[in-house]
DNA sequence: CCGTTTGGCTAACGTCAATAGCCAACGTTG
DNA sequence: CAACGTTGGCTATTGACGTTAGCCAAACGG
């Protein structure tokens, strides 16, 4: 339901409406609104974190790049109103959310490891890949892409370019323009 | 307001007690709390668009893409509220909208001339770049990157990734990994 | 077979967005 | 100056929603 609606506007009226109940009734099944947002959040999460996971065993280096950000975008186009949720932080002391959050992040660690990235140099491209593969989706599932142009042609080239920087990550930074 | 509470909760009541304004009063001046969530955001737009504008003039290439880049960051991490109404697309029709957005993506477009991409080359590297600082600043605001490393760094290095592969933007496409 | 748990219900309250209708201050204009 | 329309406040009211309290029937376990 928070995939059709939207998070939101998920009402617990329209909630209890839709299971054939009244609204007080739910509240023998959670806690507050508040409690519901974050379980759909915590399971918005896993679910993603398995996603690319799933994606990721038996690759590595670029292909293993290549098929966990297709697995990361296909999953926020299937569940929209779960993956706008997945990137909102655990509150303070909810260890069981930072928890979950932090293996997703371990699976992009992991991926990672084939270049060879220590320290910053590694926390500076996971951070790189998580806005990338973020800011992408959330435009494209926000209708932030005006234009007809083709999106699968333009997520793959972002990650291409992804994958060409990841390459130079660590070269002497040199802000004059290579090309000319 | 909408930047110290959020543009979220910002109710009515408490922009009219803030005002020191009966609730109803409001609706001398604005039509409806969507109406002012369009105000609010129309307004982030232009700011954010005239900001990333005046960053650029003077500048090109890699040059460009750096100052614009900070200059991006900065004025959302300044004006958080504001920040995330500025990718909420306009409704179907708001022409005044679509033309607000249309024009901060025109200085996009502009900055990357210097890279001589044509047609669906140059649309891609729009998208990259619209994602890649979308992506950065959103997780940075909401609270998304839990280490305590550098953010500074991570972004300047987000950047000079993007400015690399810009350079290689329309190398052909080669999955393998070039670098073992 | 009796007690407890489970899961529904109605009633009520507070908050908020929104509408209707009233009225005072003010400026313009004949 | 006086009539008048506009501006911008107000109170009262409504409807949607989250939430709590308290009641009750069915199911289930000893």
């Amino acid at each position: 339901m928070a995939d059709e609606v939207g998070l939101n506007t998920l009402t617990l009226a329209a909630l209890a409406e839709r299971l054939g109940v009244k609204q007080p009734s739910l509240y023998k099944h959670l806690d507050s609104l508040a409690g519901l947002h974050r379980s759909v959040s915590l399971l918005a999460k896993r679910e993603l974190g398995e996603a690319i996971s799933r994606a990721a065993v038996g690759r590595s280096g670029s292909d293993a790049i290549f098929a966990m950000s297709h697995a990361y975008r296909n999953w926020a186009i299937q569940h929209p109103g779960r993956y706008d949720v997945t990137q909102t932080p655990a509150s303070p002391g909810d260890t069981e959310d930072e928890n979950t959050m932090m293996s997703a992040v371990q699976v992009i660690a992991d991926v990672l490891t084939a270049y060879r990235l220590e320290g910053d140099d590694s926390v500076d491209a996971i951070r790189a890949f998580r806005s990338l593969l973020h800011g992408f989706v959330s435009l494209e599932t926000t209708g932030g892409f005006a234009l007809t142009a083709d999106i699968d042609r333009s997520f793959e080239r972002l990650i291409r370019g992804f994958t060409v920087a990841l390459d130079h990550w660590t070269d002497p930074a040199d802000r004059s323009d290579s090309r000319d």
